[in-house]
DNA sequence: GTCGGCAGCTTACACGTGATAGTTCCGGGT
DNA sequence: ACCCGGAACTATCACGTGTAAGCTGCCGAC
């Protein structure tokens, strides 16, 4: 019965546009999409327009990326690792870039899963994709069969991964520069015991040997800890007597630290200088106020977005760290 | 010329699968998408598959969607405050639950312009879309034009708004009741200043407002307050002798608050309680320790996720929330 | 007066998929 | 001898869009 097809409400094409507008919907498409080399009278045009206007009609992307080829969906692949205010000025601000260019940004938590984001690509054909961690060959080629353009990082640059490798370094690398600045000698690093930090937190404390071995000092007492008072106080204990500062993976770490000393009756920078990581809100608060770094993620996604755009282009990324992404906040703690 | 059409290497189609199978286009649909009422036999089935497995066919899923009118994609739009642990184990369990359903969950964080809204429907066009805060009548009809099947909350049933309206209050209603318990009868309300939280912050303090009403107290005092000690300190200068604890909108405030008191040689719980919410990692590691209000934010993303789900069928989303939803989490501060 | 050219349209195809309505072939019942 | 019915496929349409190609007048130029 004809109910069948009633049952949903039909929607509005470019074919009702033009029977309601009395022109075909050859006209209509060059009206709205302003096809150049058509010579359209603005009396037409405007009839076009208001009929568009009065019948609320939306083009249907799937059909409009069907036809072209291209979508108008970036996604940026997030870890499942818990994202603090750094990713979201840096989602905030790539968005803000893209969506001047077109294309609507959103976010897909990456759960670990080997399928879900061969799901994601086949069910969304995101004309670019960013992700913190470098897509191994397999990801790619699916990317590549969905008809994925754009990709950051590509596998092929070894140089190229963001976050986990460059980015990280370059946190651990000022975390330890500030310390030996301030005439520390000795260093720990402190890691957190989150299994899914595991490799950022490898990559930050090797920035930090780096610094290290350039000032001619050991590298960091390397201690992967959880996040409890009484066991940060046993590790700060045996700490004690040895080294004279410890670069944490992140404020968190940081604070957990801080907190332990306090149970010991010892105090930062005095007994035991901290530097956390990440510039949380409430490491202004701590007792003493927390000395960390912080990240220009916003700039970096700007970044990132525009590096997108030109891959888009067919041109090449070009995707550096730059000085002034990275600073050091200094309070008290060290 | 032909170049023009080899630039793009050609996307692999169900027409490629069928040729290499030596069948149908019509054959191949059937057994890749395990069309009931065919008849197919082993053999020809696993022709069929392994020719699409050999190619690496990945179904295009603009043409799909047109074709089948409902697409695999369902989108969170996200507020553009500061999201926390909270929302992260909000996002993931719900893209579980989605998952196994068949639907791929991205977010998309809403910067609060009009018409970013509109183009992210028009270039997803989603299953299925959950925001933050109730749509507008405007956006309700985009959506709906836009071929949108399930939307929560929806406009139409005015205590659905989980967010900002239930959600918030409980929360505030959670942190008055245990300060009361603890003998407080005069209690003051510290919302933040930044202004994207002040819709959550109005509906956090009605909630303490209620529970004090329910216990026969004046309500509270609201004061809302910049995130710097200086700043806190004299605010809770202010309110020496008169109230006796204070909730926070959040823990970053709550933080922000201790770190006044201790400015001023004060202590809490003695001279003032002090409760936050949302539970975040750091108030374990602040003097005192922080006692908050938290948030089971994963069940909640659950239950979100299966009344997509349920509207999805056409059936009545029926969301509610839960006793277990909002717990005190009670350490020294109050 | 005929004809090229251009403004102002329309017709028709392609994109890749899902599914309906067939078509062919073959074995078995009457 | 005939047909019925099911197994095993295939031909074809529809989804909504962008655009290349074609069509019709009308005006000016020779």
């Amino acid at each position: 019965m004809a109910e069948e097809k009633k049952r949903t409400t039909r929607r509005i094409t470019s074919v009702d546009v033009a029977r309601e507008a009395g022109l075909s919907r050859a006209t209509v498409s060059f009206v709205l999409n302003d096809t150049p080399g058509q010579s359209i009278p603005e009396a037409t045009r405007q009839r076009v327009l208001q009929a568009a206007e009065r019948l609320g009609y939306t083009p249907y992307a799937p059909a409009r990326t069907l036809r072209s080829g291209r979508s108008d969906v970036a996604v940026f692949v997030l870890p499942d690792w818990p994202q603090g205010p750094t990713m979201a000025a840096f989602v905030e601000r790539a968005a803000q870039v893209l969506s001047r260019a077109g294309l609507t940004l959103v976010t897909h938590v990456h759960t670990g899963d080997e399928q879900g984001l061969a799901r994601l690509w086949t069910a969304l054909t995101p004309a670019a994709v960013f992700g913190m961690r470098p897509f191994t060959s397999g990801e790619l080629a699916g990317m590549r069969r969905a008809g994925i353009s754009a990709v950051l990082p590509a596998a092929e640059e070894p140089g190229s991964d963001v976050s986990t490798t460059l980015w990280a370094r370059g946190v651990g690398r000022l975390q330890a520069e500030h310390l030996i600045g301030k005439g520390h000698t000795r260093l720990a690093y402190a890691l957190s015991d989150e299994p899914r930090l595991a490799a950022l937190g490898r990559g930050r404390s090797e920035g930090a040997a780096q610094a290290c071995a350039q000032a001619g000092l050991a590298a960091p007492t390397v201690t992967t800890i959880a996040l409890d008072t009484e066991v940060t106080a046993r590790v700060v204990e045996g700490w004690r007597g040895d080294v004279s500062a410890v670069c944490a993976y992140n404020d968190e770490v940081a604070l957990a630290i801080l907190a332990g000393m306090r149970t010991l009756g010892l105090s930062a920078p005095a007994d035991l200088a901290v530097i956390g990581a990440d510039d949380i809100p409430g490491g202004r608060f701590a007792a003493p106020p927390l000395t960390t770094v912080a990240q220009n993620s916003g700039e970096l996604g700007i970044r990132i977005a525009e590096a997108l755009l030109r891959t888009l282009e067919g041109q090449a990324p070009d995707l550096n760290l730059l000085p002034g992404d990275i600073q050091i906040v200094e309070r008290a703690s060290a």
